[in-house]
Parts: C-alpha cells; structure tokens; sequence
DNA sequence: ATATACATTGACTAATCGGTACATGTTATT
DNA sequence: AATAACATGTACCGATTAGTCAATGTATAT
C-alpha cells in the first residue's frame, strides 16, 4: 500500500529529525537511513519542508496522544491531573529518547514567524494550552487560562532545562512550583 | 590592531547565528555580510565551531551584564529585584533583535551532551542560576535555591514561549507565578 | 492477462558545505 | 629602506546540499 510506506517514511525521518536536527539531516541520510529511496520520498513530498510538516504533524500527534492519555491514567481529579502532568513529563524526561521539544528546535532553526514550520509550532503549543485550561476550570480555579499559562511555562521551562542540564529533578523543581500556583487559584 | 578584528568578526558572526542560526549560517555567507575574507577568519580560528563557541562566549557576557545591571537598575531591595529579572525579560521580549535564547538554539542544534557547545549551553544557564540564588538568599527566601531553580523554570519557559507565539504578555504571565512563588517563600 | 500505479536504482544537476593554497596587499617596527 | 606580521581576493578542494531524470521493477485491480 503506498499511504504506509508515506507512513513509514514519515515515521522514520521524525525520529531522525528529532535525534539530529533538521538542518543537519539531509535527504541522502534519510535515504541510508530509512531505505526509502530518493525518488519514492520525493514522490510523495515535494520538498524537505513538506516531509518536515508531515513529520511535526505526526509528532503532535502522537505526544499530545500519550500525554493526554498518560495524565488521566495517572488521575481521575481534575487537581491530580494538573501535577499529573509534571509527572507525565518526568517520565519523558528520563525516556531513552528524550531529546527535548521537537517544536522548540524546529522554531529555533527556522526562526521566521508566519512560517509553516513556526505555525505549526505554536499551534502545538496552543492545543496543549486548551487542554491545560480545560482541566483548570474544571478544578475550579479562579483564573483557568492564567493559571494553564502559568503552568504551561513551567512546562516548557522544565523541558528546555532538562534537555540542556539533564533530566534529575526538574520536574520535580517544576510541580513543586505549580502546586504553589495550583494551590493559590483554588483557595 | 589583529584583536579587535577578532573581536569585529566574533560580534557580527554573533549576529548572524543568532539571527539565522548556526547550520543555515554558512561560511560564505559570513564573508560577504561581514566582509572580512574566509582566510582571516581561518586565521583567527581553526574551525567553524571555534567561531560559534567564541560567539556563545561573547554572547554569555554581553548578556548576563546587561541582564545583571538591567534587574539592579530596577530595584534597590532584593525582592524587588526577582520580580524585576521578568520586567528585563518583558523589555528583551519586545526589543528589536529577539529571537529567542541562543544557547537553547544552540543545544538545540547541537544536541549531544558533553559536547563544548553544549556545555558553554549549560554553563550559562548556570551562571544565571547561581545569580538568581544569591538574590533569593538576600531577600530571606526559605529555600533560596529551589525558588531559583523555580524562577528559572519559569524564566525559559518565558522565553521560548516569547519566541514561539510573541512576545504580548508572556513576561507577565511568568511574573504573576513568580510572585506567588516568592511570596509562599518568604512569609 | 493486461493496464495502471507506485517503488526502485543510480546517475545527474547546480549550488553550497567547511576548509586550504597562493600570491598580493597593507601596516607597523626596526 | 627592509622586514615581519597580518589582511586580502581568488581560485580551488572533495564532500554534501536539495532536487530531477530516465529506465526498470513489481504489485494490485480490472
């Protein structure tokens, strides 16, 4: 079937886009990597920044898919999902695979706003964001969206930090931080 | 003078890295927008990497001094003056040249550990940390150093998030937690 | 069984990558 | 005036960049 092998390419050239950088990965390692032939990739991509898109948005989906999942395995309340979710990143953190936020690097190499690459990026972030907020107000805080914004910066904070000293107890560093802010929205 | 040729090509190189990031900055592209030929720079360093770890040096200084005077130009008191650290932010967030955190870009494209470019990356941060500590100590904090790292937490988060959606109202969502955090360490 | 659609290999393009060689300035010191 | 040190432009290196082309499988669907 040809939607799998997009599929399989997709998958593939996301795993060495996040390990290496995009950048730095060019197609004729995609091709020794992956053992998809040039010509079959560019047969159903136009372009390296199509097949990028395609694999950021399966990245999003697949994250967004087990954090979603893995948070509410985690809690059934809507307070215990709030730190759950520092909990799901812990688990993330200390992954075999970790290598920080696909969405962050992807921005910080094609740094120019308005561009696919960036929109798609901050449109991850945004749903994340919905999702963070949508838990807040069932939790009852005052302000749901200042507080999901609160918290969705101690988020990505955790993540950059993690990547750049290491996983050891930053997420820790960031729940014991959002209980504080938990805690001062739902008194 | 030959120092302050050096010093004139690891300042626009910084620039230019900073503004393109470091694989799409390639050597030619350094000749012609600084204008300094390919064999000095050769002169000067041995490899491109030498180049970028000299611009990350450069940038670590200029940065943290202007961060440093910036937050003690705001506040006399040592309270006053984490909360200034995210009123510094605010003004970089919506200044001109920001595109986000060059040592997060930096680990970002070059993502193994233990690499000089990804230590210069985490030497930063510390150093930032280590300043963040000191404050908090003065200003009485119970635990100086987890507020900190919290503080810090929030502070990338800010940035990245800045970089990604622009810059409205990100210093201010990172300050409003600060003040919580400080607050609950300081009663 | 034949047609259609897709996958394959491998050679190829023009441009760019990091880095070097060499010969010609330019400048300051002696 | 001569020398040493450094800056310069230009041309070049082999490797790699994104992307194309033509020719040859190979599978599925009618």
């Amino acid at each position: 079937m040809s939607a799998s092998k997009r599929d399989e390419l997709v998958q593939k050239a996301l795993r060495i886009f996040y390990r290496d950088g995009f950048h730095a990965t060019g197609m004729d390692k995609l091709v020794k990597e992956t053992g998809i032939s040039k010509t079959s990739m560019y047969n159903h991509f136009r372009t390296k920044e199509d097949l990028i898109l395609a694999a950021l948005r399966l990245r999003d989906e697949l994250f967004r898919n087990r954090m979603y999942r893995r948070v509410e395995e985690l809690a059934d309340d809507p307070k215990g999902q709030l730190e759950a979710l520092f909990t799901s990143l812990d688990e993330w953190f200390h992954s075999e695979e970790f290598k920080g936020c696909m969405f962050i690097k992807a921005s910080g190499e094609y740094p120019v706003h308005g561009t696919p690459i960036h929109n798609i990026s901050a449109e991850h972030k945004k749903l994340i964001l919905s999702y963070v907020e949508e838990i807040a107000t069932k939790a009852g805080a005052k302000e749901p969206n200042l507080l999901a914004r609160q918290l969705m910066l101690l988020k990505e904070g955790a993540i950059v930090t993690a990547h750049i000293q290491g996983p050891d107890g930053i997420a820790d560093d960031a729940l014991s931080a959002a209980k504080v802010l938990i805690k001062e929205q739902l008194d």
